[in-house]
DNA sequence: CATCTCGGTTGGCGACCACTAACATCAGGC
DNA sequence: GCCTGATGTTAGTGGTCGCCAACCGAGATG
């Protein structure tokens, strides 16, 4: 309806878009509820992205982009390899706004397409998450704070998977499942068995 | 087209219906790809289920009992309570045929769908699973082999979370995620981590 | 004021969706 | 050998999908 300058409607768009794929999926969202999420026409859609894969891999490049900017940002605060890998879980973009919501979309995706350039646009980005990942826990490994029993590639693989599978069961709608009746997280968990001491 | 009784063209229909979903998710699926892959014509679905709805909830349904059916079929090989959680890691059913494909399927519904009788049919599969895991790990700590330092629930709900997310990033085609360049695999460090002891 | 650009809308296209009415055909009991 | 019921097919239905051609109007520029 209002006038916006095509950045900021692409910005807006790409915004309003993640919310319905997050609660559709990506087969699911329909065009039509895309441009109503966003308040416009279905026409304006197709001007600022060629199609609706188009958009939707425009949204996990740019959800791929802020968490490894918003992690770098809770890293930068410390140097302590143990204190970086402790953040680095809790910052966990499955359960950190604004991740939280671009996630679910990504988690969505991961299964339910096989558009090619979809599945190149996720692999490429989960790619990035876990070389970043990795090369956290090979740091902290180096400093002594976390066992070398087993390679900090595959110990980030199964950070991503656990991740993963969180944001799946969140996507669901289950709220047991991320912790017990005492209040402890599954963030606490993984933090105690990858650095072997207590929080809280 | 050769025609079949009734309850062996609906297990057939189950089973054809289990790859397409794998493949295409939930919505993405149409009803003609599913009678394609039975080698039938669409109103023979609509004969055995009163919609594709009510094919996918029985899917899941049967995957579900075949599920917990094969773990107990593995468990009841052995009672000591470490070498059963072993055999339970180990019998993921992620990883072994015939549950690869069916999780993958039930994997890309969760995320996907919010259509409400789906996603009951989701939660209670999710938390019969989390609940026979669970009480293997309960067992197990009873036994003194597993660390009373966390809740047998939120246990289980840890490895419920990397079963799904090991699951989902196979689905989209990754080959890397499951073992390092040393030939240990994700089973490997959680069967460790649990039991605290060395296999192989 | 005339013009032109840019961000918006209406209306509708061809394709495909889940689902169905009506009809065909085979097997077995009599 | 005919009837009957179960198993199959053909040929659609109305509805919805992604996408687009054509047009509209505000406001900056001269």
């Amino acid at each position: 309806m209002a006038r916006l300058p095509a950045n900021q409607r692409r910005a807006q768009l790409l915004d309003t878009a993640a919310e319905v794929f997050a609660v559709r999926g990506y087969s699911g969202a329909t065009t039509a509820e895309l441009a109503e999420a966003a308040g416009v026409s279905e026409p304006i859609i197709y001007r600022h992205f060629k199609s609706k894969k188009d958009l939707f891999i425009a949204l996990v490049e740019q959800t791929g982009q802020e968490t490894i900017q918003a992690w770098q940002a809770e890293l930068a605060q410390t140097t302590d390899p143990a204190d970086r890998l402790a953040r680095l879980i809790r910052a966990n973009p499955m359960l950190v706004d604004p991740g939280r919501v671009r996630y679910r979309v990504i988690v969505a995706a991961m299964t339910e397409t096989n558009e090619p350039e979809v599945r190149a646009a996720l692999t490429d980005h989960l790619g990035k998450l876990h070389a970043f990942i990795a090369g956290q826990v090979q740091r902290a490994q180096d400093a002594g704070v976390v066992s070398k029993r087993f390679s900090a590639e595959l110990t980030g693989w199964v950070l991503v998977q656990v991740a993963i599978g969180f944001g799946a069961l969140t996507a669901l709608g289950l709220t047991s499942h991320g912790h017990d009746q005492g209040g402890i997280t599954v963030d606490d968990v993984i933090t105690a068995v990858m650095l072997g001491n207590k929080k809280n």
